[in-house]
DNA sequence: CTACATTTGTGCGTATGTATC
DNA sequence: AGATACATACGCACAAATGTA
């Protein structure tokens, strides 16, 4: 593997308990398949992280009651979830469709409706004018059971006013436009940063403080270019590998 | 704007200390342009996140400690640095003309090399065959000073033993491509994760733990798709946004 | 210049959390 | 489980620097 190897490396005095910076370790190595199904014993991490066997045991029952590990007394410690989704960023990106093959399940639940009047920012990302009405869905996007992704999304109010309905109904966005007489659409452009996962995105996302998010801002528009849709989409970035495929 | 305000959510016990929970929500903030030059003052800070004052003063020196932030007693604090990135991804991805005109100066550092053997993941991304001698070179690129990204490039050492050399020399991928014969190439594909920035990497791109990085593997190709590089890229996540420009 | 409000800087006592042995 | 050392967070008080009236 050219992978990193599970680093022995935590700091003191970071402001980040060294339980923590070892659970965080731990469930970053297990995203990128380093052990396979079962974890090494507490000794052997300890030694590895150079702290002692308490310290370890913490990041460990911290990982249990995340649901990510399972402890056995005098068998050892099990990995529950080992599985990473690759979700392709094309022109033509659907949910469901990227993760067909993938999951055995996928769902896309509407949490959220409001409608707002367009920023500036919001205008020109859907070309209209300044304070037109958009309807505003909050989503979230499982997998197998498992949420993957959180997006809040806008679309003008006038022409989309049955897409709340629509999603809910079909349970998802290209059926929706389906519905509402949009049969194609395009990505124009996606813009991506990382960060920490803030209040809102752990609790959708079922994620525990410390774990990162992948956020794409991306701009859908009909197959002549006209933009229908201003997306913000944030991916737990432990459950999911973004790939951007280069058309030849 | 449609971004989010500093949210005050700071969550106690969880094993990041709340000094680091708030410098991490500043440095998000100022990353997405929330203030304008100056901070709030402390007292205003220490009631939007419901904490002490002397907590969000740990907070600042973190930021100052890290050169982000400059406290001045009786003015304020104030930000120093509240640029970020826009990095294209695209069929011709290049580091020096993607930050042109966002910088006033780009280099590319030479940190390390190292001949391997290719593993079978590197083998079959780079098309050679299984052992193959391999150059591995770790770069880090900055702009105006400031680190950017650090990555990790495999070439076949037989075809580019000069490699080292021509960055070194040239301070450039591209330019020390054309030293060995290659006047052209293009991406073929990227994947894109994001996590927590371990030791080397906040070493490299002097960061603080808690930082986040953005890791892309791509493997680059000569014209007719011949690949000769496979690079993993990590950017700090709070200097640069990746932008996906999808071609018509 | 003084007087004052505002803001950052400092000291100390106490309670709780973290990590080791 | 207990003992110890250190880090974290709070509350209060006051000092020092800056800007303004």
């Amino acid at each position: 593997m050219s992978g990193k190897k599970l680093s022995g490396a935590v700091e003191r005095r970071s402001g980040v308990a060294l339980w923590r910076q070892i659970a965080d370790a731990i469930r970053q190595s297990i995203a990128d398949g380093e052990f396979e199904g079962m974890m090494p014993g507490e000794i052997a991490l300890a030694a590895r992280f150079g702290v002692n066997r308490h310290t370890v045991r913490a990041a460990i029952a911290a990982l249990v009651e995340e649901g990510l590990l399972d402890s056995v007394q005098g068998r050892g410690t099990l990995i529950r979830r080992q599985t990473r989704f690759t979700f392709p960023i094309t022109r033509r990106t659907r949910f469901s469709e990227g993760l067909a093959g993938q999951s055995s399940s996928r769902d896309i639940r509407l949490v959220a409706e409001e409608r707002i009047e367009a920023d500036s920012m919001l205008a020109s990302a859907l070309g209209v004018e300044l304070g037109v009405e958009l309807l505003r869905l909050t989503l979230v996007s499982r997998a197998d059971g498992t949420p993957v992704s959180t997006s809040i999304n806008h679309f003008d109010a006038a022409r989309f006013a049955g897409m709340a309905a629509a999603v809910r109904d079909t349970g998802s966005i290209t059926r929706a436009y389906a519905e509402l007489g949009v049969t194609d659409y395009i990505r124009l452009t996606t813009e991506l940063t990382a960060r920490l996962a803030d209040e809102r995105e752990r609790l959708l996302l079922e994620l525990k403080p410390g774990a990162v998010v992948m956020e794409a801002r991306a701009v859908n528009a009909t197959p002549d270019g006209a933009p229908i849709q201003y997306a913000v989409t944030c991916f737990a970035a432990d459950r999911v590998t973004l790939k951007l495929d280069m058309p030849v």
